[in-house]
DNA sequence: GGGCACACGTGAATC
DNA sequence: TGATTCACGTGTGCC
């Protein structure tokens, strides 16, 4: 129940990056079916973000320009961050046994379950062990 | 080294939400030192975003307009989201015990040897309690 | 002053 | 349809 392993898990838009690949669970995820790196290639999406927040004290004035030269980098830092965590969740999925949704805080939430679950019983096992036992 | 715990550990910014109390690590997280919710009670950033994506075909030219009245309810559950997610972090940060760096992905890296640490140590106190004993 | 890490609002997609 | 979840670009604080 509530676990559709032929499902998106988590869930990919690649919207701006590839708008091909519909539905592929994480295509843009390392070491899944790809070369080491999915060659990121296209950097056609020119955003031009405008935001304009009020009743702000607005630190700063500053702002050079919305010409997409200087913020890129910016960018793709993110982009980078964003993956790498993903990586990692990626990995604590294939190491926690029963997930039991396929969302982030769901997998934390097994994952934590799991992590005491295991302290619990190595305790118990190690009390076991050099307890009053049967030698 | 390079883990002060009188430091932020996930830095919290909350410019938006909450201009002053600029040093406190995760004001708005529950059960810190808040009742059991923070209260949002400041709906005054009014942000009126403008994006202008270029060269993307724009599925649906939609968007009924920027009056805050229908999205507000959408920007309060991916608030709601991303407490929840950083909660479980913290309970995560509470079970694993050597955290090497005092960020999100490093804290998942350890959590995830911890565990095949777990197991790996589990697995092996199996094999020599019904192994070839002292007994 | 550049790099890093995080929170935010927003568009889109799924159910 | 409305709720939920995710990825994205962006603002920004700190080293």
């Amino acid at each position: 129940m509530s676990l559709n392993l032929n499902q998106p898990l988590f869930r990919e838009k690649l919207t701006v990056q590839k708008p091909d690949n519909p539905r592929v669970p994480f295509a843009n995820w390392v070491q899944f079916n790809n070369p080491p790196r999915p060659a990121p290639q296209d950097e056609r999406e020119v955003v031009t973000g405008i935001l304009t927040h009020e009743k702000r004290p607005r630190k700063r004035g500053r702002k050079p320009a919305n010409g997409q030269e200087e913020p890129l980098n910016h960018v793709k830092a993110e982009r980078q961050r964003r993956e790498k965590v993903n990586q990692i969740f990626y990995a604590l999925l294939a190491v926690v046994p029963n997930i039991s949704k396929m969302d982030k805080a769901s997998l934390l939430g097994n994952a934590i379950t799991y992590i005491t679950d295991l302290q619990k019983k190595l305790k118990e096992m190690e009390s076991e062990r050099n307890g009053p036992n049967n030698c």
